[in-house]
DNA sequence: GCCCAGGTGGGTA
DNA sequence: TACCCACATGGG
């Protein structure tokens, strides 16, 4: 397992280069980024967040002060816009009240404590607190989402039947702990996915050609 | 018109 | 525990 992702890795670096993710100014705007990317294509986020940001700066205590209506209507292009309102503001109140609203302070913890902290908010599941801690916080926590389990599914890593946490013990249990390589190799697979193996076969030049298990 | 997109939470059997 | 569904917009 170890080999394989690790040939998968760096065949889509060399292919793709470094991709410098998350595209974001600031840590709380990767949190924010986070709920909003839920279900939901993110040039969809993009307008969203160019929409709040030209409404107030992105920090906790502006978030909290906007009203509800306001919030909705600025974030209305990322979807589920009243869910993500409501959960987005919960956020940031608990992070003012418990942290004065340092995002540093709540995520530098022991990573099993801060990982569990995050997954007992309304609206923060494993992808996304595993994107927070790792793209906003750079700690080593492997983020999986559904390209992730299609792209392993496809190159015949996958069975298809494992839960989300096996899925993610996959990259936890082979790979070093380090942030970097996290990071790279999450923004690869997305990247990966978008460019060849949407729902058609897009074989032409893909750098995982030669170890893909799909018959199409 | 229909399908999909960097999920999550609540309800029901 | 394991499904099923609501949540909502915008682009191909």
């Amino acid at each position: 397992m170890k080999n394989s992702l690790m040939f998968m890795y760096h065949r889509l670096v060399r292919h793709f280069g470094p991709l410098h993710w998350w595209p974001a100014d600031s840590p709380f705007e990767v949190v924010i980024g986070a709920f909003l990317t839920q279900n939901t294509a993110w040039r969809n986020v993009e307008q969203a967040i160019a929409a709040l940001k030209q409404h107030i700066p992105l920090t906790p205590a502006a978030l909290c002060a906007l009203p509800k209506e306001t919030l909705e209507a600025l974030i209305r292009p990322a979807g589920f816009f009243r869910q993500k309102a409501q959960r987005l503001q919960l956020f940031a109140q608990v992070l003012q009240e418990r942290y004065q609203g340092d995002l540093d302070a709540m995520l530098s913890g022991p990573l099993p404590r801060v990982r569990q902290e995050l997954l007992a908010f309304k609206g923060i599941g494993p992808e996304t607190a595993d994107s927070i801690l790792l793209y906003a916080a750079q700690r080593p926590s492997f983020v999986v989402d559904a390209y992730t389990r299609r792209l392993l599914q496809r190159y015949g890593l996958l069975r298809g039947i494992e839960n989300h946490e096996e899925v993610r013990a996959l990259f936890m249990d082979h790979l070093p702990h380090q942030a970097a390589l996290f990071n790279e190799f999450h923004a690869l697979v997305v990247e990966q996915c978008k460019t060849f193996c949407r729902k058609r076969p897009l074989c032409e030049s893909c750098p995982l050609q030669s170890r893909c298990a799909t018959r199409f």
